[in-house]
DNA sequence: TAGATTGTTAATCGATTAACAATC
DNA sequence: TAGATTGTTAATCGATTAACAATC
């Protein structure tokens, strides 16, 4: 895992202990229920939302109940009660005030991703290095020096950071992140990033990704050359 | 998982049977044996490698340990040697024509990504639906029509499929692409695929991974309250 | 031979799944 | 009450990790 584990706190009400793999798939169970609330669906079933989830409704049914009991017994799910729900405990019902730091293709499209908006979080600062791309406006937002960091982060109380520069800088640019206070980084640059105890990073990295399919594709090629 | 399930086969050589939690880590040792390479490093300890691909070295030598025995006790690995055998085992030791569909911010950024093909991925065609978009060139490939998508799978033997189209139009891009004879497809679209058997997804969803990332986040502030 | 480090074992931990009692 | 579906149990499966024998 590439986030930070939770450490032991003591217990609240709201500190239940989730499963990684859970908190994992919250955010596709929360897509899902927005498409059936969008279609006018009121009520499903743990076998309508696993489907539409795209996993199987035992493994549904037990991730929901590390949330509490929000289903009612012969009848389901209530959409909008339950998307609430998930909502809250992924903790998207508040802002998250987000830097992006790198403003090449990537950032570009990270930039314009309507997916982040809609969903609780809010691109207060898009920074580059490079002076030339500080003239520019992407998304509505204004292109701004990389020194205005801390100033920005300070200021906005921005919590998370997305790193899309070039593995060269990742690292120097998550330093200073951190050192502004930052706690949870994404990092699109494909390198491991080291940082201190209690700062999350994710990485998301788009030729390992294309990588595993290969792996998978060779195998299958091999088994239909033994099949023949 | 995501990916289908590797199915059972009677054994050959090569095809012994790695888990799937283990290829995901294969590429990230061969890029850090990369990296180490490109410093002039010749041998490095599984400590070494580990620190470098961010793992604990147990889980780095069991890995290695479903490839083969490509180490020597007392010294460590043989960094292009190791780097090779990794290649070779994922697959990118040969070439993976790639198709991407949807050629709006996220798919220029795609096309332009140098770690594709820098590991064993060439683009062969970019695709979209608008006319308006089929005049440009993006990173020295034409945009060509989504129509020509079964001409070009076919003459140039397309495996691999990028989606980089809005949600609304992913499933019926995949359709076309399995019709077509693609095997393999990495969806960036915020949507759930249905394909057949013995097709690979994989999905990688900007929004969701900042989602994990706010879910910690908010523990954190909880758990600093409390803390006062 | 002595020191170092791999490859493997076995214990532990966490995730998945089927089955079903609880209950609407 | 009868039918439906949740929430939970318990079994299984897969992944991680520490420890160390094998061996360079």
């Amino acid at each position: 895992m590439e986030s930070g584990a939770v450490t032991a706190r003591t217990s609240t009400e709201s500190a239940r202990d989730i499963p990684e793999a859970t908190v994992a798939r919250l955010p596709v169970y929360l897509r899902a229920l927005i498409t059936l609330a969008e279609a006018g669906t009121t009520t499903c079933s743990s076998e309508e939302l696993a489907r539409a989830a795209g996993v199987n409704s035992a493994k549904l049914r037990k991730d929901l109940s590390y949330l509490g009991s929000y289903g009612t017994r012969g009848v389901g799910y209530d959409v909008n009660y339950l998307r609430y729900q998930i909502a809250r405990e992924i903790g998207v019902t508040q802002d998250w005030p987000v830097v992006i730091v790198g403003i090449g293709n990537l950032g570009h499209a990270l930039a314009n991703y309507s997916g982040f908006r809609s969903r609780g979080f809010r691109v207060v600062a898009l920074l580059d290095a490079d002076p030339e791309r500080q003239d520019e406006v992407v998304a509505g937002v204004d292109v701004r020096p990389f020194d205005d960091l801390e100033a920005i982060v300070g200021e906005q109380g921005v919590a998370i950071g997305v790193i899309a520069t070039p593995a060269a800088a990742a690292q120097a640019v998550a330093d200073r992140m951190v050192a502004a206070g930052i706690t949870s980084i994404l990092n699109f640059a494909p390198t491991v990033l080291a940082v201190g105890e209690g700062i999350d990073v994710r990485k998301v990295d788009l030729s390992i990704e294309l990588q595993i399919l290969a792996y998978h594709e060779q195998r299958k090629a091999a088994h239909d050359e033994e099949a023949s």
